[in-house]
DNA sequence: TTGAAAGCGCTAACAT
DNA sequence: ATGTTAGCGCTTTCAA
């Protein structure tokens, strides 16, 4: 049977309250003899406070959830081990969760992590719909928004990428390299991160004085195989353009495909960038450029941010922007 | 302030017993009335049952612990959706863990999760060594190995994949195709599931009465990077062959990337096949031929063994050997 | 059909 | 420096 916290007080002769005391290093006022005692006897019957009992009376359980669309999807991997890393670092752990950007997932997940007590959520929603959840509503579980800025009711703070920096830097990159005709590929349009990303698109070309044309622009979504059939499609239509802006990097490498299936040379006769650096784009060839997602770092800032509004620390930022970065690698040159 | 099942007895005017019965649908003996008034109150009030009292008493937490070297390894998100979809089918949540393949924090976080009074634990482990977990010895946390077949003591159960065959049909499908000069790159040998690839493309060799030379194996790591300089230095060097066998994907990426930087063909000078199918081997080029390693599949059914195993479930399997599959794209062809 | 009472393993005022 | 006591929110005998 396991060796409880009155087990351990009773073979040393004291109280239970002695014993917690000596757990929890609240040990200013317990004789050194007593705590080399009770110390040893935890050793020697292996005792192991049991946390869901300390969880009960604190409130506190140390354990931190993590909603976020897919880890299949290789945006996450990164972000996630950001995440568990400070979590970790810092004694909690992190109970992880696939919503599918299912809305009524996203819902029953929270509302079970509530029910369990975490004491705080990062979340990576689905839409730009507005949150509302009743459980947290009733329960004051803070929760930290991460990369896609959606209204949810209470938020505490989030820490997403400054996606229209991104989408300029990757833009005037390619304008740089003296493309003109620079065709936009574009997941959905339905949250800030997306649409930013696009502004940041036309903003770079007006300081150009490239009007932004409408049909240089495509909204598609973020797979691989949305890159292939649109560039396929437009090549079959015979149009022109030597550069190209993927808002992932798995667009990207679509459309690498199908633009090497039609014999164009990436980068002599088109220069493509990404957006994401995601693990493999260095690997595939060319090595992609592209607009690198700190996504560990927000996973990690994330957790922090969390945990600073949990243990009530002063003046943390509630809004963290982070500042992708331009990855040159091959896949883009001189026009 | 939170409502608790007291304040849904005292709305309603019956004991906790009552509404407790109510809640967890042990309710045979209680009248219609009073179950429709309480499950009022309970929508009324919004009232959510605090699991972390509950597990205190029934000594479960629905929670499992998922204990992997690094999500980051396009290995891992895979089997870690599988586990997470059977997870929350049956109802439980999962706690992940990254070690990083070292021993140390293995013990660690298999403690933490002991303490967290986790039902049971999935584990990767890191080396082929026999494990004792001090906590687990002491608290009868079942835990089920995965992928990785080790001596740890106590284990309830394994799945793992047949590697053997995969190694196996990995090489004959290159045999088939006429070649035979293959060289095998292989990672560290320090585990069976390493050691089995290799025997089976050495049985395969043998079946087709090729002596399998010892200069054909090379041993390194499971990274691109790896592949790389390996068939950079064998390019170098001479060598002679026009099969390729990988013992993952990430080495096979950076195996081809070495191979057209050399001017070489693939798969018309040299036929290159993987080993995991990961995400991207589809998407690089060309399409990688490799061995599907059933991720996926190894997660959600590790989940299963374990959830039956907590649940005395009679008559289920304590040791599962997924079988790996051939899958034929672009990058193998007759020599 | 319902409830009283004990207890899960721990912490935290408040005494002493 | 240490102990007494109450209680966290729930389940579970056992009795009524």
């Amino acid at each position: 049977m396991k060796v409880t916290i009155k087990d351990i007080a009773r073979f040393a002769g004291v109280s239970t309250t002695t014993v917690s005391k000596i757990i929890n290093n609240k040990d200013e006022n317990i004789s050194e003899a007593t705590r080399k005692k009770v110390l040893g006897l935890m050793k020697e019957y292996n005792y192991v406070p049991n946390k869901i009992a300390q969880s009960l009376v604190t409130k506190k359980t140390k354990t931190i959830g993590l909603v976020i669309p897919d880890i299949r999807n290789p945006f996450f991997p990164e972000l996630a081990r950001g995440a568990e890393d400070k979590a970790n670092e810092k004694g909690y752990n992190i109970i992880f969760c696939n919503t599918d950007d299912d809305i009524e997932k996203e819902e029953n997940y929270i509302n079970m992590l509530v029910e369990k007590m975490v004491d705080g959520i990062i979340f990576t929603a689905a839409s730009k719909r507005s949150y509302e959840f009743k459980t947290v509503e009733k329960f004051p579980v803070p929760i930290v928004l991460v990369d896609r800025d959606v209204e949810v009711e209470g938020i505490k703070g989030k820490v997403t990428v400054d996606t229209f920096v991104g989408g300029y830097e990757g833009t005037k990159h390619l304008l740089e390299l003296g493309h003109e005709e620079i065709v936009f590929l574009s997941g959905p349009l339905k949250n800030n991160t997306s649409i930013n990303r696009l502004k940041g698109y036309k903003k770079a070309l007006e300081n150009f004085n490239i009007e932004p044309k409408e049909n240089n622009i495509l909204e598609g979504e973020y797979k691989s195989e949305w890159g292939y059939e649109i560039v396929k499609r437009l090549l079959e239509k015979g149009k022109k353009f030597s550069g190209l802006f993927c808002a992932n990097d798995l667009i990207a490498i679509g459309a690498i495909k199908a633009l090497k299936e039609r014999n164009l040379k990436v980068p002599e006769d088109v220069s493509v960038v990404g957006f994401d650096d995601i693990y493999i784009s260095r690997l595939i060839d060319p090595d992609l450029t592209t607009i690198r997602q700190p996504n560990y770092e927000m996973g990690y800032q994330s957790v922090e941010m969390l945990i600073d509004i949990l243990e009530n620390k002063e003046g943390y930022k509630e809004n963290i922007d982070l500042i992708p970065k331009l990855i040159i690698r091959k896949s883009t040159a001189k026009r």
